[in-house]
DNA sequence: AAAAGTCGGTTGTTTTTACAACAGAAAGCG
DNA sequence: CGCTTTCTGTTGTAAAAACAACCGACTTTT
């Protein structure tokens, strides 16, 4: 697992924390970690997990499918992301979504219990990580309350603005690549997809956007 | 503020702490109240704040406004909730929707800095109120994703459906009250009120619900 | 290289929703 | 008490989205 500690020094959990203290931290957080083929389930609704999960390499996605087959998708965790920690924490456990790996993918778990709690003597920088977590949780706080801005949009045009304004915020420049592609994207954003397909043609059509693919440029 | 403490005892935030040590912890934590009239706004969109805000009588809802009039309402805070603790925290602090008062209310505020900011000795439970903190927003966290779940699905009906299924599963009773009225639920969900409140008369035609005002049974 | 699968776009039809306008009941207020 | 405002339900119409089915361009697999 030491061949991923430069991997970890730069995920939000061990923010400011070096690599030889990562490295003494490992075995006190339960580190263990697995391989996942595209594809592969990490974690299945319903299921009560006690683990916080970090990516190394790889994406994941969290979605959650309904009874006649219906996607949603959540969000995305990329490599250095983290994700759990909510559902750990709380006291029943119970994750809400599958997490499934859409690229091959290695993730390191960590036991949240351990991870809470702050050892006696021999971890010093355990309550940096404590309050690396609140901002880890506080920021994927704000990452929903933006997708739901998106999905309080009426129409799909405004969703598609909606999503397409922040990103390009995000990237800080009106030309930039999205994480999905078409199926997925109109997964995020909850409605069809050929319905949103159609749409962005009319948005190019009527001057607001150009797109090739994931590239897509605002005017 | 001293008569406020017992209502601070009962909150998330201050959970496994003594009245005397509130008492104690309060100046510590730079907490200071106000009184808000029904209506009024406690935080406005875009603004950077700074404090946690702790309402101790009243309810507050966190939405926001469109350009065109349109309102979104994300969730509810009633007295002894916690808001601002994921922008406060979050490096830039700019607020995404606006904090209003529902009801008369009088909220606590204090200082994000020195909440999260372990003072060296003098607070002994100081900690205690950062990891509080922690599962305070993974719960919340927790509360966008079951909101998201109900704006992901298409149609007014499932969106109704699964709102009120899981109000009755948090109730632990099919019959139950709902905190908002229809124009509020309507904005809670986004949909029209109209064809929502058509669409919960027709539920009750096909034998789904019974309601009256805010009352619904779940059949 | 053929076959199967994925991806993005297109079109026509059906269903659903938004919108607008109105009405009766209930609540708040001078 | 009468007036005003708010709340909820109702209806018809217009707009939008879902749905289904299909196509061509690429990729991956065998």
């Amino acid at each position: 697992m030491k061949e991923f500690i430069p991997v970890l020094k730069k995920t939000r959990m061990f923010a400011g924390i070096s690599e030889e203290e990562i490295s003494m931290m490992l075995s006190c957080l339960g580190a263990r970690d697995r391989k996942y083929k595209k594809g592969e389930y990490v974690f299945r609704e319903g299921e009560h997990i006690n683990t916080i999960a970090v990516p190394v390499t790889g994406k994941l996605h969290i979605q959650s499918d309904d009874y006649w087959g219906k996607r949603t998708i959540l969000g995305e965790v990329v490599a250095g992301g983290i994700f759990g920690e909510a559902y750990a924490a709380s006291d029943g456990g119970a994750i809400l979504n599958d997490v499934v790996a859409v690229e091959d993918s290695i993730v390191i778990f960590f036991d949240v219990k351990r991870v809470l709690t702050t050892c006696p003597s021999s971890c010093r920088f355990h309550s940096a990580v404590v309050q690396n977590m609140f901002f880890a949780v506080a920021e994927k706080n704000r990452m929903l309350v933006e997708k739901l801005s998106h999905m309080s949009k009426r129409s799909t045009r405004e969703k598609l603005m909606s999503y397409l304004s922040e990103e390009a915020k995000k990237h800080n420049t009106p030309i930039f690549e999205i994480p999905f592609n078409r199926r997925q994207l109109a997964d995020y954003l909850s409605v069809d997809r050929s319905a949103m397909s159609n749409e962005l043609c009319k948005m190019r059509d009527d001057g607001l956007i150009e797109f090739d693919r994931n590239s897509f440029k605002l005017l």
